[in-house]
DNA sequence: CCCAAATATTGGCAACCAATTATATTGCTG
DNA sequence: CAGCAATATAATTGGTTGCCAATATTTGGG
């Protein structure tokens, strides 16, 4: 394959790894209204204050977030709008598996109905 | 948090890990072009048989592509689209981030052409 | 029925990731 | 500048993931 393609997998691949975890995107689902400090996003997320500080760490490293300090506070706040894109896709990437699994199992029931 | 707003997050999450593989998304870009055999796959991707089929695995469990048996070959093809649109948001936020990064420098570089 | 080709599965190992605990940094206030 | 509150950074550890080698399974052909 194409060096440089793979390369761009690469990319999209350590991208997606940074967003692929659930306290990540619960802080990015909690951004999405506004700028926060870190004080509150633990107080909504929970978990460790040492935790909450690296997911913040990884999510400003691969972009998808900014921080600004005021004061003693770091004020943290979306930088990349395409993560709800991505997330809504997912979303529908859900619904379309559970749908098609209603359908399979529907089908599986139906089979055995016809065999009594 | 809401205990099925978390659940909903680690449903999300599962989901890019699945994607988070360059092997992966290579496949899914070739699988683009049309259903295949394993077998070209393999000849594309590169990489062992055995780690080829894992990949293919993960992508079927994740409901990402469905396989059909046609005599010896087991053809995989695209189950579901929105992976691509996820791959092209992606691909906006690296292009955005290298953007903001070339300014950064920018940014720089003037800054230590003023003190000169 | 046995062989060969295509595909899947398993076991082992190294690399990576996430959570925790402890420690360091930063900036305000008295 | 001492001390506190907010945040970040190690260091450690248990679990997960990816890769390889070997083995098993499935299917068509002789």
């Amino acid at each position: 394959m194409d060096p440089r393609t793979e390369l761009v997998f690469d990319k999209i691949a350590e991208r997606l790894r940074s967003l692929a975890d659930p306290m990540r995107l619960a802080i990015l689902h909690l951004l999405q209204r506004g700028p926060m400090r870190v004080t509150d996003i633990l107080a909504e997320v929970g978990g460790s204050q040492a935790n909450v500080s690296k997911h913040l760490g990884i999510l400003r490293q691969a972009g998808f977030v900014t921080c600004r300090r005021e004061g003693v506070n770091v004020y943290y706040a979306v930088a990349d709008e395409t993560v709800f894109t991505i997330c809504r896709a997912i979303c529908e990437g859900i619904e379309k598996a559970a749908e098609q699994e209603r359908e399979a199992i529907a089908q599986a029931r139906a089979l055995l109905e016809t065999g009594r």
